[in-house]
DNA sequence: GCTAGATACTTAACACTGTTAACGATCTGG
DNA sequence: CCAGATCGTTAACAGTGTTAAGTATCTAGC
């Protein structure tokens, strides 16, 4: 694997080239990573959905919608096939136009399978590495994910 | 941004906390590329196939379904979008039952604008780190991309 | 306390992408 | 030369996205 040249346009510096190598490092890791999620038999919005679930707890369809970034109706159906499937369920709030959603202990456990499923997956391919060079990814991404939303 | 907590089941240690957040910078940094994307007027799925056309030459819709991991059909059809946008245009080979595809000027040009505006959403974001920090980052995403194909 | 408007969700209609099955055209080996 | 393999397209269907419209509920103001 090797990292595409930077394209015209761009100042060549190291911000450009630490942009550039991460850039194609990330979508490397997140493709092996996407190859587990298929053993969940969830389509990837759902399971993504129920990720959500499971990591922020019970929330309202709308909140659902702002937080994976699509309308609300798109949000609703896909609940409506996460309950078909025992893995959601729908409920109310004071509120009474709310509906909150929450998964059910075999949804959690199906996220939670796959979370484990995707980790070991990438700490496979980095086993190639020595326990120094390992420690230096660790210090990297930590940072990058210590400091903002990058 | 804060890293999840291991999943039950995984050994802690430094190679599966490296893979933990490695995984979750991967998810944020590309979840800011992708934002770029939707300035190109394309489907992600027809920007991805443009992508390949343009970074690895032309191609035959066997070959770019093997690339893009979806069926022959899928991709036929996505040529055909792309076709009638001008931004990719079909061919033939000797062998009269293959089908080569090629990006257009146009085309090319598209593709560059978008990699060159995600590289650029990516190294904004990096801006806030200190330059000895940049280049740990840079150093460590140039070994991941080096050393195999995480 | 009542009503007008805002808000939350659902349903409907449509576009795009994915699949598999079936078909036509072309190549290849015996 | 022909039977079978290979390549691409078309068709039919499932899943997800959108916007528009409808229903129910809340809230503000009189």
């Amino acid at each position: 694997m090797s990292i595409p040249p930077l394209p015209d346009g761009l100042e060549d510096n190291d911000l450009t080239r630490a942009a550039n190598a991460l850039h194609s490092a990330s979508i490397h890791v997140l493709r092996r990573a996407r190859a587990a999620d298929r053993e969940s038999g969830l389509t990837p919005e759902r399971l993504s959905l129920l990720s959500v679930l499971v990591y922020a707890g019970a929330r309202t369809i709308g909140a659902l919608a702002a937080i994976e970034g699509v309308s609300a109706p798109a949000i609703s159906r896909i609940v409506t096939a996460l309950e078909a499937g025992g893995l959601a369920r729908r409920g109310r709030t004071k509120d009474a136009r709310e509906v909150t959603v929450i998964a059910t202990a075999r949804g959690r456990r199906l996220v939670e399978e796959g979370r484990r499923r995707r980790l070991m997956l990438i700490a496979r391919e980095l086993e190639r590495f020595t326990r120094s060079d390992i420690q230096k990814i660790r210090a990297v991404a930590e940072m990058l994910e210590r400091r903002d939303g990058v």
